[in-house]
DNA sequence: CCTACCGATCGGTAGG
DNA sequence: CCTACCGATCGGTAGG
């Protein structure tokens, strides 16, 4: 059903038919990225199979066969939504850990990761993460390894932390399981999390911290 | 896609052409029950969208209408398979539940409970509860609401145990939120835990522990 | 990018 | 339960 050797997908879309002008070149991008975000949206709410390329055509007002002029396969543009995904997510967390002072608590590193976390996943236009974890099946191996490195890279800012914390006897637990317990708990959050609802962000990470260092934040107790 | 008003499926499954003698009889429950068996494994392995009714009635050693003389429809079978998983899952939580003292400490509490549930979801033909954690989507109301009565009955069997917790001020954060991230970080070693690896499940069950309630086991520390 | 199309597959049913 | 089948839909492509 899937491709056994699937091409990667390039970032220059490939040329076919008559060669677009300057103008329309620049509009390929937004056209490429129309696709993307509607894909992510459809993809998280039905599902990768449950979701057809003429639906993900339609939501970026396009004709049915027209993402294959843009991605080689409806493979490749799920796997084009988990990368911008990541790479948002990498790039969020970057900004977030460059606003800690130099030699920060473990703690505050901790609260700090865990914040972005949240944000990243649960607020405005967060199709891409949630896509990634819950469709990461439907990958094939070269696609699952690229995106493997980029969890792998984001993951791996948490170690810092959660080892300190584990010396300083704040984290009971290993930090290598920890971890892995710790996103579990935070990812599941896409799946009773409500944005409107009475939990702001910031409680919703103060019970995470109290959760996982008996950390109780001053500015929320109950 | 799917049909709007969804027959519910009963136990009885209905007859059609040339009735069934009483041996045969016997032997439908057993059909049905390859049906289902079959189903929760390749439901957890390609997803609900990504099985096809003809996979399921291979996997049975059935032809490919037959799987519509047991159930009304694919989305009736998978409703099956997780009414199934959680009644087992019920069954074995009460079982365990069974075995601990009268007034038991809420800390042995928590670890018959964490103890069980990676059982139910790591242990041997295990393919049920994942299937009902990710295959949620694809259900109509009607049916989300009678798994959902089942998940809070099995859930709320936790509560008393983490507000003992909270108010002996073991458990940092709310009970009502801790419950969430916990369920969170369990339910998420499906996807990284392999029975064959080095960590056992009471090693597992002990890490769990030391990261919601710092509770070191003396059995195993690391 | 659109038009027009292909081969494959899918969920489900009639009739026995 | 099997056989034979239907209508719908799907991913993808040729050609411009």
């Amino acid at each position: 059903m899937r491709p056994a050797e699937p091409v990667h997908d390039t970032s220059a879309p490939p040329r076919r038919g008559r060669p677009p002008k300057t103008a329309a070149e620049r509009d390929e991008g937004n056209r490429r990225q129309a696709l993307i975000t509607a894909a992510a949206r459809l993809f998280r709410t039905k599902g990768f199979d449950g979701t057809s390329t003429r639906d993900i055509a339609a939501a970026a007002d396009m004709q049915s066969g027209s993402p294959f002029y843009f991605f080689q396969s409806k493979q490749a543009l799920l796997h084009a939504v988990m990368q911008e995904g990541m790479a948002r997510a990498e790039a969020h967390q970057a900004q977030a850990l460059a606003t800690l002072p130099a030699r920060a608590a473990p703690e505050d590193r901790l609260r700090t990761l865990v914040r972005q976390h949240f944000e990243v996943l649960l607020g405005p236009g967060s199709d891409f993460i949630p896509v990634m974890l819950y469709e990461w099946r439907s990958l094939d191996d070269a696609q699952r390894a690229s995106i493997s490195a980029q969890t792998a890279a984001y993951e791996g800012e948490w170690m810092p932390a959660l080892r300190a914390l584990h010396r300083a006897g704040r984290l009971k637990a290993r930090p290598a399981v920890a971890r892995l317990f710790i996103f579990g708990a935070l990812n599941w959050a896409v799946q009773w999390y409500s944005p409107g609802g009475k939990l702001s962000l910031d409680e919703l990470t103060a019970q995470a911290l109290a959760l996982f260092i008996g950390e109780t934040d001053p500015r929320s107790s109950g």
